[in-house]
DNA sequence: ATCAGCCCTGAATAGTTGTTCACTTCTTCA
DNA sequence: TGAAGAAGTGAACAACTATTCAGGGCTGAT
């Protein structure tokens, strides 16, 4: 063989995929994932259509390491905010309020990767990053469980009601209007983490109490 | 003229537009909103492709009303329920647990209805009526509100927050499974219920007795 | 410098599905 | 019964996009 992979080439093709990948994001974030087609996120990537397929096998599989890539992000966020919080009820705390602030952070590439159309083989994706994420949750809610601040639950139904909550009250069509300005947003934070809490079981009283310690720290995260 | 519609081709016209909205509610259903395609759904209705187009103008138009119509139901459903309560916090329950059973008694059509697919023109259709629905329920809670058994709050986004959390936990894909079985059914109903009016302020032990109440006519439903 | 082998290109292909329309069939009424 | 007009038909059309592939260009060892 004449011919072998240089560490350049092998630099500059990892560079193109996280190209491509971004470029995939970037048109999800603006028109959702029906703005994900190949001819398009070539263009954005500087590529041809045909080197998409150099990197991803079907455009299925490029949205389900999308997917993936922002789940992951998303997971890692929730746990460092609840891992730092001081007990298992303001850790659920800050695992809510962070799942709302970064579903808020990019709404549309949230609703794409949450809801949007697309076809079974990335659903499959699409599931078992939703299901990490509602298991962490559920872990909290768990948690709290165990240490007698909430009743005994079906934790896992729970978990995914709040999601549930969260996404369709600040993500979804239904959602407030003007979200941009950070004095509203914040308002819609500590509303839904507010019911949240409360459908879980605290006491309303002590709910608002977490709410405002766990937005506290959420804030930095908004610029992100 | 020579030829005026006759009494009974009115009636056959009309029979025949019904049918094909019923066929394309069977067929969304079936296999979700991605099923209503034109070809099938007049395969279903006994009918040419090209005499769907007679009865509506275009695709949009025709899932337009179908969602219009699911909606219309549900919505009346909820009314009724909530008003043979005897009080305002149990008109809520009522509402909620009616959502629930609607929902989950077609989970495929009201995943379809709710959430999927569609292109811009049914999505405006579809958030009106789904706008009716949040207005509904946040009016309940409105009313629970002011008669002094809920805490002051934002009831838009509470609603919209119930909805969602009705919506994920019991149709979307992290919905538990054995949701046929009908005792399964009952306990994610009042599981999911009892979430939605603590989340507005009910104090646990009040909702529990809330949720007995409001589930028992809702039973009824199940069947439909 | 040279060439084997890989990477990239983008026009062509193929599959899907909404929509049209020339034609047929049916209904009404003189 | 016959003609006017409406309703129904379904094959053809059109638009959109994922995917392919034959050929052009670049890279790296000799």
């Amino acid at each position: 063989m004449v011919y072998r992979r240089t560490h350049q080439v092998v630099k500059r093709l990892a560079a193109r995929r996280s190209a491509i990948l971004a470029a995939a994001r970037d048109a999800a974030a603006e028109g959702g994932m029906a703005a994900v087609q190949i001819a398009p996120v070539a263009v954005r990537a500087n590529v041809a259509a045909g080197t998409v397929y150099r990197y991803f096998p079907s455009k299925a599989e490029l949205i389900s390491e999308l997917i993936a890539e922002v789940s992951r992000d998303e997971l890692a966020a929730i746990r460092r905010a609840a891992d730092a919080a001081p007990g298992p009820s303001s850790a659920l705390a800050a695992a809510v309020t962070t799942v709302a602030v970064h579903v808020l952070s990019q709404r549309k590439l949230a609703w794409g990767i949450l809801a949007e159309p697309v076809d079974v083989d990335v659903s499959v994706s699409r599931l078992a990053n939703r299901r990490e994420i509602s298991g962490e949750i559920a872990a909290r809610i768990d948690a709290a469980v165990r240490a007698g601040h909430l009743p005994a639950q079906d934790t896992a139904l729970a978990a995914t009601a709040l999601l549930g909550a969260l996404h369709e009250a600040l993500v979804g069509p239904l959602a407030p209007e003007n979200l941009d300005d950070p004095a509203r947003l914040r308002d819609a934070v500590q509303t839904v983490t507010l019911l949240a809490l409360r459908a879980v079981g605290v006491m309303d009283a002590r709910a608002r109490g977490l709410v405002v310690q766990a937005v506290l720290p959420a804030k930095a995260l908004v610029g992100a």
